[in-house]
DNA sequence: GGATTGTCTGGGCATTATGCCTAGCGAAAC
DNA sequence: GTTTCGCTAGGCATAATGCCCAGACAATCC
């Protein structure tokens, strides 16, 4: 999937004003309504658009807390785990990772305190063999990527 | 910040439907267009909704391969590598974290090879000790809040 | 060379949504 | 008992959307 610079153009302007509408798009862009509307259905049936859910902040939930959690499972238990972990509403991310049978998972909690509760549903359960949790403290670059899209659309 | 059930049922039909209007919201929920109006507002003032940016798919654009990094760094050097890894554009997420110093970072690459490249950009700064990195594999659970958001509302 | 395909432009048109307003109702708080 | 607050219900002018078209231009294919 290649990115041109309009492409690129339109997604940061999505990123800094994602309300606008396709006409105001097409305005502040340049170009016309038509081109903005096809560039648009383009980028989301490639799936490179993955939709325009709204950002939800944990912390605004009352789950300020966050914490990295390491997993080891043991050997053919994978899916009992993810199965498992899915079911936890804390759990807001899951990836299973080179090494000994490894997986990370994102944790919120709305304390420190309520985190060993988090965690102990997280790790009571059979195929979990050892966890190490970190806490996060800091967020200095929160999930981002249109410095990405900037160098993929060739700057 | 509490969220009462109307809140929820909203933040769940704009996950399902981003792109649906307040007029339409307000038929699906069965309630006035005013009232949807003000919880819209009231949730991005409490900035439990942050905004409504695209949800780029970083695969489509050409970086499949994710990992996550953890470095350990350097007594008082946390600014400088702040600053540093900033400025890279794989780096999607940056978190200090509990522990020795730590910072976890959030990469994608191009390829497996290519990931060798941005490892070395990540860590080629002077205040970093030492790296360790997982790729990931799979991503069972990618990034969810319906359900907390569910769990908050009161289910 | 000539034809075809894809992309962008610029416009028109009916339908629909938006922003902003008013007024009334019921429940909870003071 | 009265005030405040959130919700309903509606009206109205403006603006955006979805969908259509024809034409220009470049790249590609026969």
């Amino acid at each position: 999937m290649a990115i041109d610079h309009l492409d690129g153009a339109l997604l940061e302007l999505l990123a800094e004003e994602p309300r606008i509408g396709v006409l105001e798009a097409s305005r502040r862009l340049g170009v016309a309504r038509g081109t903005v509307q096809a560039r648009l259905d383009r980028l989301q049936s490639n799936g490179v658009i993955r939709g325009f859910g709204p950002e939800v902040d944990p912390a605004a939930l009352g789950y300020p807390v966050t914490a990295f959690a390491t997993l080891e499972i043991k050997q053919g238990q994978g899916n009992d785990v993810r199965a498992h972990l899915t079911t936890v509403p804390e759990v807001l991310e899951l990836h299973t990772t080179t090494g000994h049978g490894d997986m990370l998972c994102r944790l919120v909690a709305r304390s420190n305190a309520d985190l060993q509760r988090v965690i102990d549903r997280v790790v009571g359960f059979d195929g979990i063999v050892r966890a190490s949790t970190a806490i996060v403290m800091e967020n200095p670059v929160p999930l981002r990527i249109i410095p990405l899209v900037k160098q993929a659309s060739g700057d």
